[in-house]
DNA sequence: AACATGTGCAACCGCCGAGGC
DNA sequence: CGCCTCGGCGGTTGCACATGT
């Protein structure tokens, strides 16, 4: 799809897999094993590349893996991985048994990626006071020109801030201690202790947005703080580590925890 | 009903690292 | 050490279907 072929193996069936496709090649993994991928085809009698088939069997007729909706508990592991390891897609779905790369992959550019840029794109200076139903509409026009990005990949809009986590790719992974610094743990506090606004009144939900003419501000919590009175927080301070149910895990990257750290926080209960 | 737009996802591509020679 | 092959990965694409107008 797309591209000129990859290796221009003419002959070689492309596109969709048929049913019969997939059970020549179940059939032949079942009793070979996997592996060998560049002769699989030929000894299989499959007229597909090599690696098509490697990718057939590992993101769809692998027996483990697990059908059907991407579940809360997953959605939020899947967060919370990304926000640790950026677009390492295997990695993220090596702790999520059953599901593959590239279904998680699609799954945060379809539906976790809107979420996650939303705070930042509220973020956008205004020249104009709004009020509360112009913010919410100009907010919803935001959601849906990202929303068309993140479907079709293309680039964002220059004022867009798309979190950003670089990371040299590890080639072995060791144990070691992860020993917060003071300025990780104050990351990791939920809530950076800011000067910040405070709204009164009612509003509909929680990390609801308001604009005030400089600054956009979100909700903080759950709505409910002191009665009436809610806190608001800064969407473009972007609150590092925090959760909001509403827009997902905010995040502007912790580029300086390493490999060997950050396997320890993977592989220990907290995850 | 017809068309436009949005969304989900399977499958492809190019790149890169590991390992063999 | 350099070259080559293979497997694995992340980015990207186009199709099919859903939803909106």
């Amino acid at each position: 799809m797309g591209r000129s072929p990859c290796c221009s193996k003419v002959g070689l069936k492309r596109g969709a897999w048929t049913a019969l496709e997939d059970k020549i090649l179940t059939a032949y993994i079942k009793v070979h094993g996997e592996g060998q991928w560049k002769n699989l085809p030929k000894r299989a009698g499959l007229k597909r590349c090599g690696k098509s088939c490697r990718l057939r069997w590992m993101n769809y007729l692998r027996p483990e893996i697990k059908r059907g909706n991407i579940s809360l508990d997953e959605e939020d592991l899947i967060v919370r991985l990304h926000n640790l390891l950026g677009n390492r897609w295997s990695l993220i779905a090596g702790r999520l048994p059953g599901r593959t790369d590239n279904e998680i992959k699609n799954y945060w550019n379809t539906t976790l990626r809107k979420k996650a840029v939303s705070p930042v794109i509220y973020s956008i200076p205004l020249k104009t006071n709004y009020t509360h139903s112009q913010a919410k509409s100009r907010a919803k026009k935001s959601k849906s020109t990202v929303s068309r990005c993140a479907a079709k990949s293309t680039p964002f809009p220059a004022t867009v801030t798309r979190p950003h986590v670089t990371r040299a790719k590890p080639t072995a992974y060791g144990s070691g201690n992860i020993v917060p610094s003071s300025s990780e743990k104050a990351q990791a506090q939920p809530w950076p202790n800011l000067e910040l606004p405070l709204f009164h009144g009612s509003h509909s939900g929680l990390g609801e947005e308001f604009l005030d003419g400089v600054d956009a501000f979100m909700t903080r919590g759950d709505g409910t703080f002191n009665g009436n009175t809610t806190e608001l927080v800064r969407t473009s301070e972007a609150m590092p580590g925090s959760w909001n149910a509403d827009y997902g895990f905010i995040t502007n990257g912790i580029d300086d925890l390493d490999m060997d750290s950050l396997t320890y926080l993977l592989d220990s209960e907290d995850w």
